[in-house]
Order: structure tokens, then sequence, then C-alpha cells
DNA sequence: CGTAGTTTTGATGTCAGTCAAAATGTGTGG
DNA sequence: CCACACATTTTGACTGACATCAAAACTACG
């Protein structure tokens, strides 16, 4: 998904409204564009920091889409999260300095890199900023409890459906058709962050399909009825998302 | 579990090096200690706040133990923590200035009332102050991190051995014992939290009775063998505290 | 076109859920 | 202090949803 062109700094940037400018002024929004840096894009299963890392710099996700995970002692993986354009990664790290989860592309894409010691001087001159900055921590972390409520007691069917109605809320908010997607995670990918086996996700995605809620094709996914979906999943997930229909 | 009397203040406070002064001056401290309200104590099964309701203030814990849990449209619940002593609620509000979950006292406890709009303007005051705030967001992020690989692939076993654990390590770190302590939470909640019923819970605490792992006393339990309760999680939990023996 | 990787489909097993009842604990009023 | 009622926890028997194991079908890429 191809957004914000590689290079486009913050000010003319679309995405700034779900990003760390959101609330500022003009000219706040310009010194933040000072202190960003544009990183290279990355490509597919490029890994854009790894667990244990010292963390030196923030970074929004620009284009493309980006998978974070927790590696195992015994080599085991969980996926924590999935990250969409204007979404901030590494916000794990503020805490003692190091990323505790690695994060790899899905696609090619691209990032913005904001070097967090420039970031926090900057926070202090802007009061503004560090709201937004606090209210971007918050989101990560109400993002989090929706994961928990998703993996705490739904069966397989109820988990899919969500994980599709999620992805749907998302994409829409980022202007994209909430009813016809990509999706850029591996069944692999989808399975082991909602705590089910490739073969059930697999299952649950023909069931789907069967019932005519959904159309898949590999990686592309049609909502056709996106009232059906949210039946089944009946909890309102209570993501970030601004235009939720409901 | 007392630890802090009620109406003592930030620079005198045991838990000062847990909680938002951490890393301050003894001025700055003085500074923080004006604006945080002592609120009175609360008892077992007395509310908070409610998810909902417009956050006015974040709430240290003092004293005591609280669960945090978000209800549903059907009524179900899912408990998403438990916070003890040191630790900050009510962060998920930063995003929208409403709380997305329902916190409640498990026990008599007592907790300092951090008016927002004063907190804010003081982290535009004090450089530490808002660097400490992020470090306490970044380690409920962590926190629920945790939660989430516990939730994702583990069995009943594990899940509840790594709750042990975690509690375990926690209470250490709070200067209690952490091979003696009382569960403040029912089995109901226990088994809510990890995505199992409480019969599930019930059997898994009386298998690592038996296996004289724990000693089990309806709220009582005391670790006999750590090193085979680790053996048992196997995945490191890389849980906030400061001093692990790991 | 051939090989390797990914996804789907099928058959079987098992861990935890469900239902039911007993045991234990907690609180209240006599 | 005891008796009774109610809540919580434990134990047991059975069931079912998802995992596991295995193989086939489909894709992608050189």
């Amino acid at each position: 998904m191809e957004f914000a062109k590689t290079g486009m700094s913050c000010p003319d940037c679309r995405l700034a409204d779900l990003c760390l400018p959101y609330g500022l002024h003009v000219n706040e929004v310009q010194q933040l564009a000072r202190i960003v840096k544009n990183k290279r894009p990355l490509k597919t299963d490029e890994y854009l920091y790894l667990q244990g890392d010292e963390c030196q710099s923030l970074y929004a996700v620009k284009s493309g889409s980006f998978r974070s995970f927790i590696a195992h002692a015994d080599g085991s993986e969980q996926t924590i999260g999935f990250y969409l354009p204007g979404e901030l990664m590494g916000l794990d790290s503020l805490q003692h300095g190091r990323f505790t989860c690695s994060t790899v592309a899905l696609e090619t894409g691209a990032v913005c890199d904001v070097p967090l010691s420039r970031l926090n001087e900057l926070c202090s001159e802007i009061p503004g900023l560090q709201i937004q900055m606090m209210r971007m921590l918050s989101k990560e972390i109400v993002a989090d409890h929706d994961k928990i409520v998703l993996l705490g007691h739904r069966t397989a069917k109820e988990k899919m459906a969500t994980f599709i109605l999620m992805l749907s809320i998302r994409y829409g908010a980022l202007g994209f058709s909430n009813t016809v997607f990509n999706l850029s995670m591996r069944r692999q990918d989808i399975a082991n962050f909602l705590g089910l086996t490739i073969e059930t996700v697999s299952r649950q995605l023909a069931e789907l399909s069967k019932q005519g809620i959904i159309t898949v094709k590999q990686r592309g996914v049609q909502i056709n009825n996106l009232d059906l979906l949210k039946a089944i999943v009946d909890i309102v997930p209570q993501t970030d998302c601004i235009s939720d229909s409901r």
C-alpha cells in the first residue's frame, strides 16, 4: 500500500493526523519534520530492528505493513501485532531503552525514523507533542487490551472474524476500502497471532467463505456481509479508529 | 498488603522509585506531591472508576490490589490485569479521555489521585517527569505484551505456573516475600484473566500442589520449588521488575 | 517445467470446557 | 457460640473444539 511518498515530510504527509503531528501548529509540525529522518525503504522480510537492540529511534510506518513478535529461548515466537501506515513502532522500548520485540516488513515499505533524544527534547518544548505522544502510547495500550480480549475467551471462528473486522476498520480509517483488501501477512502469521494453527485458520476462512460472508482468494479478502461478520464478533472491539460505522 | 500509610506523601513514600517520582530531584518530587490528592481508602469490591467514565485523574496504587476488566455488551467480562502497589492505573484513558475498562478493589486499599490536567502541566515543566511518565506507559505496554504471550499458545498448566511466577516476581520487586503470598483475587478472576474456567484453575493448582511445587491453602500460596516452577514456564516473561533472580 | 514453499483438506487424538454434585468456607441472626 | 444459608472451591464424568499428523493441491519463482 503506497500512501505517502518516500521523502515526503510531515507537513505534507497525508498520515499526519494519525501520527505524531496531530494537534500541532504548522510551525511545530515543521520543527518535528526537521528531526525526522527518512529511512530507505525496506524489502519484504527485512528487519527494522531486533529484540534486545538498543533503541535510538522510534519508527512511524509511512507505507507497507510490519509484523512485530517476541522470540523465546526455545525458538518459538509470538506475534504481538501488525502495524499499518500512521502507526508508531518501538514504543515498548521506552521503558528500558531496548526493544522487547523484533519487527519485520511484511511487504515493501518505508518508515520515518524519529530519533528518540531529539523527540524528548522537542516534547519539552512543544506541550502538544508531549500530549500526542502520550495519546499514541495510550492507543497502543488500548490496542493491546483488544488483543487480550481477542485471545482470552474466543472461539476460533470468533478470533478469525474479529481479525478480519479489525483489519477492515483499520484500513477504512486509513481511507482505503474496508471491504476489499489484501492480507499482507501469511497464514502462519495470522495463526500465530491468534493463538491458533494454520490448519484452523485455513478451515475458518473456508467456513466464512462457504457461508458467503467473505470471499478469500489467497491474500485477497472481500467482505460480502459486514453485518454478519460483526454478528459473529458481537463483542465490539474498541479499536482506536476514528470513524466506525457502529 | 499495607505498605505506604494513607496520607503519606511522595517524598516519604517507599514506593516512590517504582512510581512517578523515580528519577526526579527532591524539589521536583515535592512539586509532584503538591498536585497529588490522597483519596480515601477503598473497600473490597468498591469501584475506583467505570469503563466509559471521563478521566480526570490517574491513580497510583498505594496499598491493596486492584483488578481491571472490560465488560462486553452481552454481560461477559475480560479481566485485563491486576495492579499492585506502585503501579499506575488508568493509562488507557489518555487516548480519548475516557476509561476503556473498569477497575475494582480486590481488598481494602488506597490510591493516590493524580489530576491529569495538573500532571500534564507539570510534565512540561519537569522533563524528568515527562520521561518517567513515558517509561510507565511503556512498562504497561511491555506488561500487556507479556499477557498476549501468556494467552497466545500456552497450556493451562503453563498459564497457571506463569501466573504464579509473575506474581512472585512482582511481590519480590516490592520487597515482599517472593515465595509466600496471598492471592487477593478469587479463582474466578484468575480463570477469567487466563482464559480458562475456574474448574481448570482449581485442577491445575491441585496438580502443582500434588507435585510439591507449591502449597495452596485457599488464598494463600507458598512456592516450594521456584526452579521447577520456572521450568514449567520455560518462556521467560520479560516483566518490568527490576531485581529478578533469574 | 520443475522444485520449494504455502495453503488446503482429511482422519484421528487430546486438552480443556461443560455439566453436575460434593466439600469447604463465609457471613448472619438467634 | 452455634445453626443455617449462601458463596466459593474442589472433584468427577463426559463432551467437543481445536491440535496434531499426514498428504494433496495450489503458487511462485528460477
